[in-house]
DNA sequence: GTCTAAGTGAAAATCAGTTTCAATAAGACA
DNA sequence: TGTCTTATTGAAACTGATTTTCACTTAGAC
């Protein structure tokens, strides 16, 4: 998600964009996957030493309501957090071993929606996550 | 899961059997799916009016690691638990507007397992989580 | 029955995330 | 460009879920 479109999305939204904002925005497209507030905190604070960790769950709530964010889960105690990227969506290979993540596009979970929806139940999201052992940590151990 | 197969399980594992343990296990398979501590806590008081929230905690985490609970991520900011149920398994469908859950035990997950197996990653399990609207709400509202 | 380590409860601590409030600064408008 | 309104910010205090500490209890092995 570039800036511009980000910028257009807050300000559609009723919000500002601020210094703030864009460093977590590029902290957030840096890190990748999965990244929990502490990191995109430290990664932010490149770019605006002082932002505020308040400031950066403020920003990723903001975010997450405007669609320019998602949550993630991955069981650990804490809210992780990526950018969305638009029409598309991936899911994540937690191993269990080492704690690197790994994604897959692949996605089956559609035709489940299609059965579910038979049912009346009407499926607008979903959250899927794989674990397991990595290539690495599957041979030498 | 009853009662001697539980109790074995937790043996086999080197802890005790105490009644504790037994109102906690009885309180899981009344609740049914993803009941959070304080409710299992409230339930498991009905056998064991002594029992505390921390051994509930405690509990938990000891089902888990012998297999006999597994826990449920809703994203609502507290972890859920439910009894394992031995070769099955199944999902939720989370209603955004009541609340309710809705279960489902068709799982589509399997094959995208195999595929990434292909790339080197070796699945062990998977959480999938359904988000949408019940055929309650969806009509009236 | 005795013994020992696992388990328990209450209180205190921890930890992620939220709220409060006074100060700051987008950005709409003159 | 300057003014004004209101969203945003940072620091400190707070919250709520979960964990740790520690003295006491008890399951279950012998
Ligand atoms: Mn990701
Ligand atoms: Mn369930
Ligand atoms: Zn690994
Ligand atoms: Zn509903």
């Amino acid at each position: 998600m570039d800036l511009d479109r980000a910028a257009g999305r807050l300000r559609a939204g009723g919000r500002r964009v601020t210094a703030q904002r864009r460093a977590v925005l590029r902290a957030l497209t840096e890190l990748g996957c999965a990244a929990d507030a502490e990191e995109i905190h430290g990664r932010a604070r490149r770019m605006h030493p002082r932002i505020g960790l308040v400031t950066v769950y403020r920003t990723l709530e903001a975010f997450t309501a405007e669609g320019l964010a998602q949550s993630v889960f991955l069981g650990d105690g804490r809210t992780r957090y990526e950018a969305t990227e638009q029409g598309r969506h991936h899911h994540h290979l937690v191993c269990l071993h080492c704690g690197r993540i790994a994604t897959t596009d692949e996605c089956t979970v559609q035709p489940l929606e299609g059965t579910i929806l038979r049912r009346g139940f009407e499926v607008t999201a979903h959250r899927l996550e794989l674990f397991g052992y990595c290539a690495r940590c599957r041979t030498r151990r």
